[in-house]
DNA sequence: ACTAGAATGTTCTGGTCGAGAACATATCAG
DNA sequence: CTGATATGTTCTCGACCAGAACATTCTAGT
């Protein structure tokens, strides 16, 4: 807290301002000069200036007017460039996911690499890094701005150290280390469900909200990530919050963290692949599935499911009082099947001006939401400080 | 999130750096110009400028230099002003207190009012104004910036409005607004543990520290509030964290919240009471009287009350992931009696790198706890914009 | 087609602010 | 009493944004 970003000569305005301009760009999409100036409130000249600072950076590039413009001159276009970009990984059960993510949030290249055991992190490493070799030749021509790793488990935001990775069996890797060292580019990490709470604040389900709580569900277990404010709230060590182990019920059955009863241990995704009757079930088709599947005993499972999950989410809302919680995974496809189930449920657990204004949604991004949050990381020292420190 | 504090012009650069003295000398009292000019990195022409501006508002005053100074010229001292002031409020389960709290946060004219039912929102701003009447003389030649109350319930930060008060029956009593009008003060209310948090956070045992969790026992139950980087967090509608409410055990008893298990249900001030055979007892003898009555049987039931506060200190931790557990009231005596009790426990229950750097402590503040934080409502618009908007 | 009006880009000037150099001043050590 | 040192004071400079004045390009109406 002492050490605190100095804000002091103009030249911190400047940064300030130019930020905000390819924020603008970056988060909402080409806008006009125009444009720019109402959302800025910043003067004509100013943006002039700023933009064109931002154009001789390579950062943006100024395009025809929208062709059906209204009375007076017509406004160049800011495009965010197409050049700039990051890599994007998410470090998956089965397999890693690899993706080139530009300004503007355009997911590119898409690469998945599958496996039957997770591999070790220096192995992961080296996977992650053939494939980036890989890209060589798609990449000419790009500023590649560094590279992002999306982790299940405890990760220390500042020095991107996985402190826990239960799945893969990690203990203190130093993934941002090696991912450096071996594609020669920064890197960073983060916890996936941190990752997807960024990518779903800025790009999905939650855009313009100031907070949200973000819960996914997959085949390893529930992560959590919280955004206010349109950041990761201030932490000790930078890790999510762990509303995956939030208690449910002290009765109920042992959780690899040590304690009992997590949501973790009572919302599990192979409770309802056993229902389903199904060995294996990508997460994007879990909604047909369960459509498919429509009986009185898997609609009974699923309510049973979701009223467990409103006890994680009482703590949830008495925690953090968000404007909404996202749902992801297979948790977003069991609040589509019922969502009164869940609300119900929550509202019944929640004091009335708590649950008043709070939304329930389902994520909106898909499995794309750990390449953009990963590759966000890598985005962020330049949309902080666009001409660099 | 939209419409966002404008930082443009050179003007932002001016109140921020005057809000970053002003501040310095608030909560870490007297600074000479030099080391004001160390800690701000700022340079020294800035420096006096900045300090001859605040002390031309009479915000500030500059003493002489201290009387044991090295070599070189010796550096004005800068004191923040005697007669900048606000009143603090804190209403409680069977008194109103009040006191005024200048710059630099010296709590001044305690004055508690007491009664045996608690009164309606409407008394309760009438007992609060003639009060203020009363100080009348005390504060002839201050200047008083306003009023702020801390109000046992979920406040609503931006308007003052009390949603609810469970212990004085209040729904949706428009508190700030009512103190506007009787006093003809700007008024301010918060929830009174979201205010105990931001008070040990800023002035007590938080002090320095990024983010902190604060828990209070009371007569009336626990509340809690959170410090993330120094400030209240983002969240929907300004609702402290409303850990007492989370859960601790479903089988446990109703909470009039309309949940069951709650912490405040399982952790509570009356039980303690019984265990020490007594009637009453004020927070601040707690401790003396947990001595005095040392037994195995209050032994005994001091560690299960700490266990249970375990439960819920988990899932503060693993929510926030904060630098430090602050506690207060019979809360706060409790862990003093078994330190070791409470941190087994919650250790037993916290993924190792999430215990590893976290701290527990007691509130160091006391009873002023919610006069400082209340009074610093009041100051918050002057600290963060001093020559005024 | 032409013109008026509107919205926006462009250029230039001015005001605010902090940095830093040069100089002035007060203390300490010997 | 003198030199070294730290700090206050004054002045100049550069960075930055606002706003005025002017230029440009579109739409709407005739």
């Amino acid at each position: 807290m002492d050490p605190r970003p100095e804000r002091t000569g103009s030249r911190e305005i400047r940064r300030a301002n130019l930020s905000r301009v390819l924020r603008h760009v970056h988060e909402d999409g080409p806008a006009s000069r125009a444009e720019l100036t109402r959302r800025t409130g910043l003067s004509r000249s100013t943006i002039a200036d700023l933009v064109g600072s931002l154009e001789a950076a390579g950062l943006v590039v100024e395009g025809d007017p929208a062709a059906a413009g209204g009375v007076g001159r017509p406004s160049p276009v800011v495009h965010p460039s197409a050049d700039v970009v990051a890599i994007g990984v998410g470090v998956e059960l089965d397999a890693v996911t690899l993706a080139v993510v530009g300004l503007g949030g355009a997911v590119e290249h898409r690469i998945r690499h599958e496996y039957e055991r997770e591999p070790s992190a220096a192995a992961t490493v080296e996977i992650v890094g053939r494939l980036v070799d890989g890209l060589e030749r798609a990449l000419s021509g790009s500023r590649v701005l560094g590279i992002g790793a999306a982790v299940p488990g405890l990760v220390s935001t500042a020095d991107g150290l996985v402190r826990m990775a239960p799945h893969a069996g990690w203990v203190d890797e130093p993934i941002a280390q090696l991912l450096a060292a071996r594609t020669g580019l920064p890197a960073f990490a983060d916890n996936d469900a941190n990752l997807g709470a960024a990518a779903e604040s800025t790009f999905g389900a939650g855009r313009g909200l100031a907070s949200l709580v973000y819960l996914h569900g997959g085949p390893s277990g529930i992560g959590s990530g919280v955004r206010l404010g349109g950041r990761a709230p201030t932490s000790a060590n930078g890790f999510a919050a762990e509303l995956g182990h939030t208690l449910v019920d002290p009765r109920g059955e042992a959780c690899r963290c040590g304690a009992t009863g997590c949501l973790e241990t009572e919302v599990r995704f192979d409770l309802l692949l056993d229902v389903l009757g199904q060995e294996r079930l990508d997460l994007r088709d879990v909604s047909a599935s369960l459509r498919r599947a429509a009986s009185p005993a898997v609609d009974a499972f699923v309510a049973e499911q979701l009223r467990r999950l409103a006890v994680g989410l009482r703590n949830a809302v008495n925690a953090f009082d968000p404007e909404a919680i996202v749902l992801g995974g297979f948790l977003g496809a069991l609040f589509e099947e019922q969502p009164e189930t869940l609300l119900d449920a929550l509202r019944a657990q929640l004091m009335p001006p708590l649950a008043e204004s709070l939304v329930v949604v389902r994520g909106a991004l898909g499995e794309d939401r750990l390449l953009i949050g990963a590759a966000e990381l890598a985005l962020r020292d330049l949309l902080d400080d666009p001409l660099g420190g």
